[in-house]
DNA sequence: GTATGTGAAACTGTTCACAGCC
DNA sequence: GGCTGTGAACAGTTTCACATAC
């Protein structure tokens, strides 16, 4: 599932996630799941093309520059749509709104980080988000001590008012950032507030209902996954 | 010193897999990439258990601790070798060992971090890491006013030491947790330096020769693939 | 001529069903 | 009886090759 790459090593790492089941020949088209990921590689790539005034990019060198084959590029595209110029390529702005649409993200979505951890510090100050249509709107913690700190631009709220804020602020997702212990407890309020989208970094598995996305980044894993990888290299003599 | 876990399993008589009749997968062949994945939920899902003294499991309740289907996990499983008994289940302790052991988990791996922002802390101290066999041994960053801080039990390196202290320390992973704009400049001294397994927290398509091992973890990645499945849960999908 | 878009082929991963062993 | 381990069927993904359009 995870590794989308035609470059010696895979990256990007996340677990299967219970898939939400498609309903049948329902609305519009759907995007197979490795495209979608690659899609945001592909967004990112434009975008940064954009800011340095590249106006057309072939299938070739964008697929370069997002570390795919060229191939998988023009598949993952098709997908979304024929946006581009035979024998001449994607004009950048054209095809990122394209992308942007597809992934829905035309309006910006409120996050609310729980936990201001370092972890859950670290996510509400990461300007990668604003800059790509994620809004922090709020950020929560148990711990009487940092109820009330400033975290970048924001307060830090007590996890007790979880479903008041949420609800106040109009969060559509929401990223986990706590201890293992107490994942599941406050999955299962962001869930019963009404939250459908959740990204998780707790180090446990999560049980949701049916309907709701939730996503799982897994440090661990990351590390464990090299460690296996390393010591498949480690074939011959060499020392270690 | 630190082992697979806290759990008394000082894993070591395990690799001399009587590598004699496996014409199979057991002792020394490659598991599939999707496999691996799992293979690291499976461990942490029999440790909990070892942890709170369950002593076997059957595939059906390790696969539902660990968020999987059963035949997946039997068949993820049959990657490893053959380490259960038909009729009866896993013993947990046993088969937690074989699977550290085809992960490469039997002895630890030296870990050093670069970038002491939110994030570079957040892993820093994160115990997770400690306790399956990950050793934080260094924490770098640029800035001349965090160089000397102490993050957990580690004081800051001056990134420009990079080489030396990744090599007396004896490092053989790195975590980079920097800004996307000077990841690949650091990459590159990295694997310079002899390190072959990068994980990477930087928003930015990494460029590394053959026979190193990146992998990247995206939180604007992520939270842009739950976007999409929002978005589509929203659309006013005409029921069938 | 050049580069996209797309069926078909090749490959990888998942699920099914049951043989084999307890 | 019950549960593992695995070949066979199925589903999803990547690569190939070329028709199609500029």
């Amino acid at each position: 599932m995870t590794s989308l790459d035609s470059s010696p090593h895979a990256v990007q790492g996340v677990q299967p996630v219970p898939a939400g089941q498609e309903g049948k020949a329902a609305g519009g088209k759907q995007i197979p799941p490795a495209a979608v990921a690659r899609l945001t590689l592909y967004l990112r790539a434009l975008n940064t093309m954009l800011a340095e005034g590249v106006e057309r990019v072939s299938s070739e060198s964008l697929a370069e520059a997002s570390g795919v084959s060229s191939s998988t590029l023009r598949k993952d595209l098709s997908h979304v749509g024929s946006y581009g110029t035979r024998g001449v390529g994607y004009e950048v702005q054209y095809l990122s709104r394209h992308i942007a649409a597809a992934l829905g993200l035309t309006h910006d979505w409120k996050v609310a980080i729980v936990g201001a951890g370092n972890l859950g510090k670290a996510l509400a100050r990461y300007g990668g988000f604003e800059s790509r249509g994620f809004d922090v709107v709020a950020i929560f913690d148990a711990d009487q001590m940092v109820v009330g700190n400033e975290v970048g631009w924001l307060r830090v709220s007590d996890v007790a008012d979880l479903e008041t804020v949420l609800h106040r602020t109009g969060a559509n997702m929401v990223v986990l950032a706590l201890p293992a212990a107490v994942a599941q407890g406050v999955c299962d309020r962001v869930v019963a507030a009404g939250v459908h989208s959740i990204l998780s970094f707790a180090p446990v598995m999560l049980q949701v209902p049916d309907g709701v996305n939730l996503r799982k980044v897994d440090m661990a894993t990351e590390l464990q996954i090299l460690a296996y990888h390393a010591q498949r290299a480690q074939t011959p003599g060499q020392t270690a």
